[in-house]
DNA sequence: CATGAATGAGAGTTCATTCAT
DNA sequence: AATGAATGAACTCTCATTCAT
């Protein structure tokens, strides 16, 4: 009824806005003082508990990677077979994709301004995530499952994919209309894992005959 | 041999250094003030040459969506086997990605970018190049060359990965000094594109024994 | 007594200033830098609580036409008939002018700039005035003491009067002592107002003998 | 044939452009370079031509300020009472207004800005008009045709209300539209300059029985 | 006479950030 | 913990004017 929120749920709405907010305008064309407005709370009070937009920016994505690699690593422990545990990760990541559009985007964003300030620390993050998929590559070349593998360049095409498929969903369905290529454009997530997933097992398992 | 008063000159210096500025900083993070600094020329040029910065930006993209369209059609025509059509794309891709790094970077941003008022006429543009790639896919069907190929799904297999390939180098180099993960971090583009290459066809061709 | 941070006094600051600044430029030459040196404020306060230039523009008229409409019906509660609430209406419109030299010309100003966005608004405001000065009109026909009236034209004849009278003052004294014309350079305005509403009463209740 | 134009029928079409802009969108809102496109002549022309902006505009006025004074004055002759010249004045500025409706606007404009560099000159140039009218006026006053006649105000009062009116045409018919208000929306410039010179002849030539 | 290229100053507006309360 | 007022730097864009040819 009070009108004070207490600081844990200032901090939560401020984030949860931001999530929204980045994702739809990406970080320089955010303004703290919509954000501001979308909490119904006072501008300062973003400067009061994050010092900066910078710093916003950095717990937002921290945030949400901690968040992903949790259910990626809930999902992990239920397989054994490193075959098992990459099909996980990429059906979960590309649902959480999905389910958080914004976060793609932000992510490819990122990735991709060479020179920026944020990028160390970004990265620093992501290499968690990274480091999760590389050990499973490294667990199936161990056991002879994965043939030839480089996980890096796994790793890009997988998320590559899943996240350029998720962002670009309102353009290819704006293209397959105005003109008569096939974007994929009525493509379900799930058809789109399931696809990238069986070609991934045939680039990792397959051969010419 | 006079530098200035040069109506092509400064048309030229203008769009080389925009490829350069937006592609590090992107669309709303470059100024034309800068812009105008590093063309030594006075910033009301930009505006007399491309009625704004988004007339700019559109040239930019324009110019070299067109450059790289017409090289990749020329190697495309020392071919006539789908399958060496495919080869030659990636090459000649990865190869102009590498050589124009900033090409990848503004793509990246543009494409994940939703909301954006840039995206339709860019997605115009880019469609060029998806469609002969979709038409090489398509013909391999035709001939039984390849199997089971979604060429959306693909297309973004292959330049998701290069681009993220290319614009992620510095960061890769970085986390493999810090740390102990492999990231390729000293994998040459010609590496890169050659195994990206012989699993694309594997995906495309292969079976799992 | 502090002079800062007192929302109030600034946004009066502004208003007043901005009533002076654009009487004398009119709308287009009043820069929002000079008004901000005015003010002793910075620039952005004048966004802070106007929005934009047009929006304080809106205000400043909006708050003027008031000002005056609310002098002018308390003075005109004063009389019952017709003509002298006419006369009233006259002399009341005369000494605001003067007093607030800024207005006339405003109001010329924009009167006169036909196909200008801020007509249709600023138009709006005027009616309430006009309403007035017709109502009076429209009453003294009813009880035959006015004679063939056309409230419109006789309206513009009384403010177009006074207001080029006082905006022309300087001029006047100038013109009268660079040649030999009379420009009644030394006319007070309640001559003036004498003058018109004797010619006013004249041109309604006379007759050519 | 030859797209050389000597130099009088460029500075012609230059400043009867400039009449047409001028009036549209008053000194400031008009542009140099939106001249030069309706001349359809290069933007350094006008500056070859006319020095700079405000001589244009001066030059600009004093044409139009001759124009009108030579009709004047041919209308003039045809009469020698002061009374029917008088009415000659006011019929001949009402038409003449009407016809170049861009002049009143500019008039009024001129008039209103005190402080401003042109009105000077601009006032010398209007002298002539306003001792044309004043000699009409006493002439009328010596042979006692015309009784208590202040010159200057009866000037505004006829210059004022007929520059308004032309001026402010589309308003009034919007207003007419919108409210109930009676503007004389349909009134054509003849019945109001007949009814301005009923009105005026009462003033100087009635009395109230 | 005529042109297109070039310039510099300034316009309105936005925004991250800080201060005083 | 919270607010509204204030700031300064930056940004895009316009325009009168001049220069070189």
């Amino acid at each position: 009824m009070s009108k004070k929120r207490d600081a844990t749920k200032s901090k939560e709405l401020i984030i949860n806005n931001a999530k929204i907010l980045f994702a739809k305008n990406g970080f320089t064309n955010s303004s703290m003082d919509s954000l501001a407005k979308m909490c119904n709370l006072n501008k300062a009070m973003i400067f009061y508990y994050y010092k900066n937009k910078q710093g916003l920016f950095e717990a937002v994505m921290i945030d949400v990677l901690d968040d992903m690699f949790k259910i990626i690593e809930v999902n992990d422990k239920k397989y054994s077979k490193p075959i098992d545990k990459l099909e996980s990760f990429i059906k979960t990541y590309g649902k959480y994709a999905y389910e958080h559009r914004y976060f793609p985007a932000l992510l490819l964003k990122e990735l991709s301004s060479s020179g920026s300030v944020l990028e160390q620390q970004l990265f620093l993050n992501m290499q968690k995530l990274y480091s999760k998929f590389s050990q499973i590559i490294q667990d199936g070349q161990k056991d002879k499952s994965f043939k030839d593998a480089n996980s890096m360049i796994l790793y890009f095409m997988i998320i590559g994919t899943l996240n350029l498929m998720v962002t670009t969903k309102d353009l290819r369905v704006t293209a397959s209309k105005e003109n008569d290529i096939d974007t994929c454009a009525n493509c379900k997530i799930e058809e789109i894992t399931t696809y990238l997933i069986k070609k991934i097992k045939l680039l990792l398992q397959g051969e010419i005959k």
